[in-house]
DNA sequence: ACCGATCACACAGGT
DNA sequence: CGAAGACTGG
DNA sequence: ACCTGTGTGATCCCAGTCTTC
């Protein structure tokens, strides 16, 4: 691929680009420090926002000054001490003993360690030091050391730096990025040109955050998900429930509220790892996402609370989330059982997934291939008449992606929020269509007729290369699409993408791995899907969906289970 | 919703 | 030693 | 031998350098 040369400066810059655009655009929400933060980079000269915007953007926290050295700062020591001057950087601020380890290699920590007298007597001599991984070096430091003593120690032979105000740059990433995944890279890999974002227009008068307490409450999300990262966090139960139960609860913000109760989830199922069910349960109880019910039921019948687990379930089994109301109709027979009551489900003995239209099934012996299974499967069912492709949920949803191209790229109100996203923000929520319902019908209508086919070649030529979460570029291409014009009914695209709209994040994963084409003249379904399946493998609950689905609308779609030859 | 989600696969414990 | 991992800059 | 649940790895810019084991 074709790498751009990026210009002098460019990090400065990104980083004005970003701290400008909020601080315009949240200008009245932003704190006292947030501001200065922006006005004294302002203020600084080129040398020292170079450094400034090093420092802030490696992991540290903390720099050795020493090793301070890049191309475009001359004079290091001006630039740190203008940094310094302006608060932009503190000099050999305290420190946790494991992060002043980390401004050293494992040899020079050895070194430093025995050199120096300011270890207790029980430190291991050197032999033994050396054979410990570097965590538990700096572990073993940590216990014999006190750390003033080896903090004095490295500051009058190695003074070290970190940058300030990163609290603050963190709250102009949340409020610029709308989210705590990307950041500063986002620029660069574009303007490298490893990745082309779609074009939009952002409307800065919608702001993503309406009040301070949200821009808070998404600091502290964001700072949880950080600690739990941590082992010595994330391995002790007490911490993980306290820190959970102080999390703010989220006002009036749907994606604010998703994350929250993501965090609750993954706490508490992490508490459940932990033994700590009682916590884990209240947790649970703090939110309704999936899988919170499950959990909660599973772990009540885990105690024999069989009643309380049913009365759980048998909520569930309206739920409209599909996992969730399976998971109820499979869980609730045992637990009648334990209880000694009759089955109350209508249909007696249910089978909630043993559609009328029965799935069809076939065998095929392979030999064993370095290959994987899928594509082992697609060659060998490859032929002159037939074409196979392994194309899994890349070929439907691609073709949605490519049909719905500009519906997709509307900028409706809220939509969008920064230069680099691959969707509306609602895009896999059951409002995405509600919300352009009129386009999309319109958009439907186009199955009618071979116009479709029209749409979906122009943005695939138009759209080349653009990142978009239901295409992958990688695997769609000119012949493949030929195949599908020429061999998939567009009743059956309609019904799939109809299907894909009722909500797009439960429907647009499970497609089965293989479609093969076929060359015949006859009728006008040359296609069928193949879901491959390994010895030990089967169905998953989003791939048996798609078939009850695939079965409901007479589409050809299969499961075949493979053997393995033997070769003697 | 691309550092969580999505696959396949391997294993444990129950029946 | 050589491969894998962590980190960084573009 | 079956079922279910749980946990794991690979993948999602890329290349160069230093560090670790
Ligand atoms: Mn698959
Ligand atoms: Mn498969």
């Amino acid at each position: 691929m074709k790498v751009n040369v990026l210009p002098a400066g460019y990090h400065i810059e990104n980083f004005s680009t970003l701290l400008t655009a909020v601080a315009r655009q949240y200008s009245d929400l932003l704190s006292e420090s947030e501001i200065t933060l922006h006005r004294r980079f302002a203020e600084c000269s080129y040398e020292a926002k170079s450094l400034y915007v090093r420092l802030l953007t490696r992991k540290g926290p903390l720099f050795r000054i020493d090793k301070i050295q890049y191309q475009d700062i001359k004079t290091p020591r001006d630039a740190l001490a203008e940094l310094r001057l302006l608060n932009l950087v503190r000099e050999n601020p305290p420190a946790e003993t494991e992060e002043l380890c980390h401004l050293f290699t494992k040899a020079e920590l050895l070194r430093l360690v025995t050199v120096t007298g300011a270890s207790d007597s029980k430190l291991q001599p050197h032999k033994q030091l050396q054979q410990l991984r570097k965590p538990d070096l700096i572990a073993t430091i940590d216990e014999h050391f006190c750390r003033d003593q080896l903090s004095a120690i490295i500051t009058s032979a190695y003074p070290y730096v970190a940058p300030a105000y990163t609290e603050e740059f963190e709250t102009y990433r949340i409020c610029f990025f709308g989210n705590d995944r990307q950041d500063l890279t986002e620029f660069v890999i574009t303007d490298l040109g490893h990745l082309k974002y779609e074009s939009y227009p952002l409307n800065k008068s919608v702001r993503y955050f309406t009040d301070r307490k949200q821009i808070e409450n998404q600091l502290a999300y964001s700072r949880l998900r950080q600690q739990l990262l941590d082992k010595s966090i994330s391995e002790d139960a007490n911490t993980l429930f306290i820190l959970a139960n102080q999390l703010p609860e989220p006002n009036q913000h749907p994606a604010l509220e998703r994350r929250y109760q993501n965090l609750m989830n993954t706490v508490a199922r992490q508490l459940e790892r932990l033994d700590a069910y009682e916590q884990a349960l209240t947790l649970y109880r703090r939110c309704q996402q999936h899988p919170s019910q499950e959990r909660q039921a599973r772990i009540l019948k885990k105690h024999a609370e069989f009643e309380a687990s049913l009365a759980l379930c048998t909520e569930l089994k309206n739920s409209t989330h599909p996992e969730e109301k399976e998971f109820a109709l499979r869980f609730i027979p045992p637990l009648e059982k334990a209880l000694g009551i009759a089955s109350t489900s209508a249909t007696g003995h249910s089978q909630p997934l043993a559609a009328n239209h029965p799935i069809i099934q076939t065998d095929l012996t392979l030999p064993k291939s370095e290959l994987s299974v899928e594509l082992s499967t697609a060659i060998a069912l490859s032929s002159p008449t037939q074409d196979c492709y392994y194309v899994e949920n890349t070929l439907f949803c691609s073709l949605f992606g490519l049909l719905f191209w500009d519906i997709i790229f509307t900028p409706i109100r809220g939509a969008f929020i920064n230069a680099f996203q691959r969707g509306p923000l609602d895009l896999f929520s059951e409002h995405f269509y509600r919300d352009r319902k009129i386009q999309i019908d319109q958009r439907l209508d186009q199955l009618q007729s071979d116009q479709w086919q029209s749409t979906v070649i122009h943005h695939f030529e138009t759209r080349q290369g653009i990142a978009n979460y239901f295409v992958n570029w990688a695997v769609i291409n000119a012949t493949l699409l030929e195949h599908c014009f020429t061999s998939i009914p567009r009743t059956h695209l309609q019904k799939i993408f109809q299907q894909i709209l009722q909500h797009p994040g439960f429907f647009s994963s499970g497609f089965p791995d293989l479609i093969r084409f076929h060359r015949t003249s006859s009728p006008d379904t040359r296609y069928d899907l193949i879901e491959v399946k390994a010895p030990g493998d089967k169905l998953q609950a989003n791939q048996k969906r798609w078939f009850q689905f695939f079965a409901q609308h007479q589409m050809p779609a299969q499961v075949l289970w493979i053997k393995w030859q033997d070769h003697d």
